[in-house]
DNA sequence: TCATTCTCTAAGGTATATCCCTATTCATTA
DNA sequence: TAATGAATAGGGATATACCTTAGAGAATGA
């Protein structure tokens, strides 16, 4: 009895050929693919897929959105994260949508066809790299104890300063705005990469692009 | 004579299972693999391969830059960019770079086997849809010609380095990464900030961004 | 309600980065 | 051949970032 796999991406060529290098595995069984979220729900229901490998970035409905709505109506499948992003916040975010693994574009083939097999025998799979990043997100949790997530979230006025800097504005130029002083900013500043776990403004600046938090 | 094909993208997912699968295309070889613009550059130098295929958005250095180095030193390689995205001044800046085909991600596998040997055979080879984007913007060109490139402002070497600054690296990072002074780096720094009149790091990121010398 | 945790404010001291000027080499071009 | 531009890099002055500490007021939770 082979696992049977859903392929999920937006990009033909990524799934199309893990499709053909998959087939090569004697367990393995690829019943579906598909190229937006929402296609994968429709797919999910009828195929019943037990992994599906799912790409997070793509058009119409996007990855996080379908894992909830997958594991919403068809629980019984286990979805695997292939995402190019590695950054903390979308791991985090697709835990917390029910997948059961999560791996970068950039590792191997065979760490793909490990995690499939991994989740399938009821396990999770998190990527080596992935894995450091989550657990360095939960110790630092705990150092901190009683307020788990939203530690991460800014305040109105670590936002406020935060778009300012992004926009190319010095600290006392920032002070000088806010009327406040200008090791305030520091300390704002500080707060914020700390927060966020960013160390330099160019990080910042594409932290505040990505989040809308000021404009291109 | 088989075709000798080099492939450069920095998810390891995608090259190296293109690269499984190129294998079974009796005339085409696979010499090298790069993950980012540097190594591709290196690798061509050493294996001389005749085709490149290669993704645009790459830490470190980007496809583009990669491009232009890879055209001025061994312009017998012939390239195809193979990318995700298919708006339009992607397209014109890869052919401008010395591109000869350029494929979406979201094409068929065997759209890429059909280009390698199109462009083997010295023709050049767009996707259908990049076609009428391409044929688009010539026409429009038509209208206004000799429309000077702002990109072109900055030298090759100023691109680099803005490159990295706009990806969060410190000026001393940089000037390990390209194995030399800070103090040059400081000084190409503040060449690109004056010719393209921006005063500061956030300022370079957007421009960098908005430019497309690197990817949030 | 009272203790605790955030948030916003800010300073002092040190380390580091930036800024401005100058300069050499090499390649290109007028 | 003189001039320009690109890439390299040092010296010295200044600005900024970084680390630590801290207080007042608001919000929160037991």
């Amino acid at each position: 009895m082979s696992i049977k796999v859903m392929l999920v991406d937006d990009h033909k060529m990524v799934s199309e050929v893990l499709s053909a290098l998959l087939a090569r595995e004697t367990d393995m069984e690829v019943v579906a693919i598909a190229d937006n979220g929402r296609e994968a729900i429709r797919l999910a229901r009828e195929t019943k897929p037990d992994i599906i490998v799912m790409d997070l970035t793509m058009p119409e409905l996007n990855g996080l959105e379908a894992c909830r709505r997958i594991m919403a109506e068809t629980p019984e499948s286990r979805i695997i994260v292939l995402s190019m992003h590695m950054e903390r916040e979308y791991v985090v975010e697709a835990i917390k949508a029910g997948a059961k693994g999560y791996i970068q574009k950039m590792s191997a083939f065979k760490t793909l066809v490990g995690s499939i097999r991994s989740v399938q025998e009821k396990n999770g799979f998190l990527d080596p790299i992935i894995t450091g990043i989550v657990l360095k997100d939960y110790i630092e949790h705990l150092n901190k104890p009683g307020v788990p997530n939203e530690q991460s979230a800014l305040s109105s006025r670590e936002r406020e300063v935060l778009q300012l800097i992004s926009e190319g504005k010095s600290t006392k130029d920032i002070a000088f705005t806010l009327n406040i002083s200008a090791k305030t900013i520091e300390t704002h500043r500080r707060q914020i990469m700390l927060k966020l776990k960013l160390n330099n403004v160019a990080e910042l600046t594409r932290y505040a692009i990505r989040e809308g938090i000021t404009s291109l």
